[in-house]
DNA sequence: TACCTATTGATAACAATTATCATTAACGGT
DNA sequence: ACCGTTAATGATAATTGTTATCAATAGGTA
């Protein structure tokens, strides 16, 4: 197996998914970043985001067409506005955790949910 | 408001999914359905899978870095295979019961849950 | 300090989806 | 049954998000 190496690239976006509230795309997580390290390539982000999710350290969600990554890992959920695209965050681990014990399919290992509620925010 | 228009590539359409258990994407739509239909075009499928989704007919399933679609709109889940892709129907309808129930977001109206399990399926 | 190679930056390639536009056909009115 | 209106279509160009490529760079270990 092949060891990682502990880049500036990798803690700085990982550093700024942690401060934010947000669900950004690979596009806007480049913006943000290259502010505070002004060399850094989109190519660069997109294969740490997709390393760092892939080692479960963030989420990476399908939303509105596009991957959306999440420092935060814990169970919780997301609602999409299917008007404005608005994200929001829901918070009732109940529910993931209902889910992951419901879940008994003959053969199939899972400790992870994505759930996400489709309908309309309060400003639509 | 404009009035819809029954064409027979949207009914051949809809019959399609309405006959298979799979999930596919558009593409694989329009060659299913081009056996049928050999004049169809891709931009057809597209459309209709689009205008069958937003009036709540199919659904429209982020998986996999692309759009699935899915005739069958009643409460179940899914499961996807984090190394082979595959994706199994669940059929645990008190689950999606739960998540709306406990879903008391304010403003936020839902009657819509997509859940995702991530895992491993029995052959991988 | 020197070596090995994981990682990077820059950019090309790719794939899925949407936009465009002239043509066609659904369907209500006559 | 024939119009006339315009929703929908077919063909294809354009767009967008993501991945692949590859020479150059820089972690980490000896």
């Amino acid at each position: 197996m092949q060891k990682t190496r502990t880049t500036n690239q990798r803690l700085k976006i990982l550093e700024h998914l942690r401060n934010i509230r947000t669900h950004p795309n690979a596009e806007a997580v480049f913006k943000s970043v290259r502010k505070d390290l002004p060399v850094i390539s989109l190519a660069t982000v997109y294969r740490n985001l997709n390393m760092l999710a892939s080692q479960g350290t963030i989420l990476k969600l399908e939303i509105n067409g596009e991957y959306k990554f999440d420092a935060n890992t814990c169970g919780h959920q997301h609602a999409v506005c299917t008007n404005c695209g608005k994200i929001i965050d829901i918070f009732e681990p109940a529910i993931t955790t209902y889910a992951l014990k419901k879940l008994t399919l003959n053969g199939f290992k899972s400790g992870c949910v994505d759930i996400i509620f489709k309908g309309r925010c309060d400003k639509c």
